[in-house]
DNA sequence: TTAAAAATTTAGGCAGCCCTAAAAATTTAA
DNA sequence: TTAAATTTTTAGGGCTGCCTAAATTTTTAA
């Protein structure tokens, strides 16, 4: 029905219209499949064929309903299988995006469901994103980037923004855990770099890290 | 490296060595992958320039030992992910292979290993076939087709020569079961029919059954 | 308002894997 | 041993999804 290829580009734009106003463009989709622009002109076109996306030339495309149901179901099962990587087979955070890309394409309804319930129906990611729900409900969480937090005021670690591998791995290094208590304790104005208190250890993180760390406050 | 369509002619090429004198020929290698005999000839030059089969135009190809090792593990994957489907996550022994046929192309070596440890290094899979370990090795058992047994002995079932999901639901429906006892109590000359008992119950069954059913004698 | 810059689409190709039809080699049966 | 039947390969395409280069449209900045 629809292809590994035609799966990315979902998600792709699904992703992708999260932070850009109107349709998504051609460039911005290019970039985040890593592939050329005249490849994103031709596969949306045929994903405007089946009536997965809208799409206008020159103004870029947005997922139709049916579109958007199908990104979903494969962010479901992405987030399902890393979860089940890190808490069943030992896989660390850092480890687990390469092959829930794989794992995400594999098409069996009972599979998602069965492995949902084997999980326990968790309802977030390794990386703190949430998992949607068999109806394609997100349990979405007020979250702030710690970059926005300002001195004085303490969170919980709840996410990441970006979860390349190098990030994480920066993470781990310097103990920084989802479930971890952050409390801010002053920002340097000249580069914004934060010097924080990590579960009763002073930190210090450059503003690019505080960018990508998501925090709950309390 | 190996596409899932290279994975799929290894794989084929493996299990139809086992019934072939010599090389495996086009022909066979088509009706086993339902494609075309033109595409196989295609394929296994590819396959050939890749050193992971050896092959004489006309004369049928044989696995290279990186070709086997190569068609092995793919085997390995699949055995260890049914098993996974039917121990974790209550699939029945008739609905795995498919699911089965898209897991066993992933690629992570560590999935595997874990995959394998998480299970408890089961070495067989739901249909009574070996699941080789880490190097490649296949455990077998000294197992005989019940058609072959002659009326009087009794054995344990062990395994199915044929597992399409119709073989497997007619099994389920007679309460056939691997582990059960058999034991033969006459064969009709006629139509090779057999009357066996299955665990204190007695039933009639086909040539055709008792052909497709691997028994131990015990 | 217009010209340059940037973004996007179109044109033309390539690789992988499949197909049908035709040609060639091998096997089988006279 | 030879002709027919069968098997296998080759020729010629199709389709998907990718790429570069050229054309077109839109946006930006004089
Ligand atoms: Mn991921
Ligand atoms: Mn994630
Ligand atoms: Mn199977
Ligand atoms: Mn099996």
């Amino acid at each position: 029905m629809t292809s590994f290829s035609e799966e990315n580009y979902l998600k792709a734009i699904f992703h992708l219209e999260k932070t850009s106003t109107g349709g998504v463009s051609t460039n911005a989709l290019a970039e985040k499949l890593e592939t050329k622009a005249s490849s994103v002109s031709e596969m949306v076109k045929k994903l405007s064929k089946k009536e997965l996306v809208a799409y206008r030339k020159y103004q870029g495309v947005s997922l139709s309903d049916k579109g958007r149901e199908a990104a979903v179901e494969i962010i479901r099962k992405h987030r399902l299988w890393e979860y089940f990587l890190v808490e069943k087979l030992n896989f660390s955070w850092t480890e687990v995006h390469d092959v829930a890309e794989q794992l995400e394409h594999i098409q069996s309804e009972k599979l998602v469901l069965e492995l949902d319930k084997f999980l326990g129906f968790p309802r977030k990611d390794p990386h703190g994103d949430p998992i949607p729900d068999t109806q394609g409900n997100f349990q979405s969480l007020e979250k702030v980037l710690l970059a926005e937090v300002e001195p004085g005021q303490q969170g919980l670690c709840v996410g990441v923004r970006d979860s390349s591998r190098e990030f994480l791995e920066y993470l781990d290094k310097n103990k920084i855990a989802l479930g971890k208590t952050i409390e801010i304790i002053e920002r340097e104005e000249f580069d914004q770099s934060l010097l924080i208190r990590l579960e009763n250890e002073e930190l210090h993180i450059s503003k690019s890290i505080a960018n990508n760390l998501f925090i709950k406050i309390i």
